[in-house]
DNA sequence: GTCTATATCAAGATAGAC
DNA sequence: GTCTATCTTGATATAGAC
């Protein structure tokens, strides 16, 4: 599946940082092959269609995400709540701009809301994961839910929090986490 | 600005709506038009550009949600945090699916990020409001911002929870901003 | 103010050479 | 496996009648 690193990484990279520069609608086959340094044609012998490409960015961000979990849930110390810690460690501990992977999901979105099922199923098993290792099982998934909200505002551009605020806001919830 | 109900809000009602079946890159000024039950030409003399129709239709989600909360806030008792269970009440009890107009943001989001100015403003007013009269603003923040993840979750088609489980999580989230 | 054309162009996808 | 055409469609926007 993964063979060769080819085009296919590069592709993968160009599209998601385009769709954050100028929009879901405007993210088009030429402008992804113009920016990986590939044509058009060599574009479409590696994903057959926008559909297949947008397919694979979606795929390709669930399994780095889970990836940076399962990374994080090895270096955290033993504890309540462990595997709650380590999805907030691995997903808000980057730099608040640094998530064009993210934009993924919304140029699939836009493409074909079905696109995004994966995605809802790796929220599933965090939330399962989280739920079911906690003793009160309410405020993790309440926690989660707050990391996913000000990930999802970064995505959008819709955050209302400058660096520092932003700072206070993940410290407060990596606090509740651990149980203070 | 807003003059006669004319066909303008007709419009906005039908692109909101479309955008939820088929997905923002496929909401065009023809399927807008049909559903609005008016004429393409009639549509442009309404909204001149695409971009102006999605400007409409974000600057009309974002005042309603404020609305929302205004009405909100008067019919709650006093206490801690009313502005936040305020905003709360406003924006989770409502049906969850029932979010049709929400998708107006991703069509505009999908276009032209900038187009969400007017929302990541309207978080910011909602935010230092809810900051400033809490005795640990902080924690408000947080579950704040668990609301907009499962919010935009569900927007997204993302959320991993059923109807009990949103039940649930709802629940949290307010019991948690009346200080319990 | 709303309609019916229609100009124009952008974008997805195919065919076939190298 | 990557390239350069090229086909074809669909979508924005304009012009001008009613």
């Amino acid at each position: 599946m993964a063979g060769r690193p080819s085009s296919r990484a590069q592709v993968l990279d160009a599209a998601a940082e385009l769709v954050a520069e100028i929009g879901a609608r405007h993210l088009t086959l030429d402008a992804v092959a113009a920016r990986a340094g590939v044509s058009k044609g060599g574009l479409l012998y590696n994903f057959p269609s926008k559909e297949s490409l947008l397919q694979a960015m979606v795929q390709r961000f669930v399994d780095r995400q889970e990836e940076r979990e399962r990374e994080a849930m090895e270096r955290l110390p033993e504890g309540p709540n462990r595997t709650l810690r380590a999805v907030l460690a691995a997903q808000l501990e980057r730099a608040p701009m640094n998530c064009k992977a993210a934009h993924s999901m919304l140029a699939a979105m836009a493409e074909n809301p079905q696109l995004l099922e994966p995605a809802r199923c790796a929220s599933e098993r965090a939330v399962a994961a989280i739920a079911q290792e906690s003793e009160a099982p309410d405020v993790a998934v309440v926690l989660w839910l707050a990391m996913e909200g000000l990930l999802l505002q970064e995505i959008l551009g819709t955050s209302p929090f400058d660096g520092e605020q932003r700072r206070q806001v993940v410290e407060a919830i990596l606090r509740a986490a651990e149980g203070k």
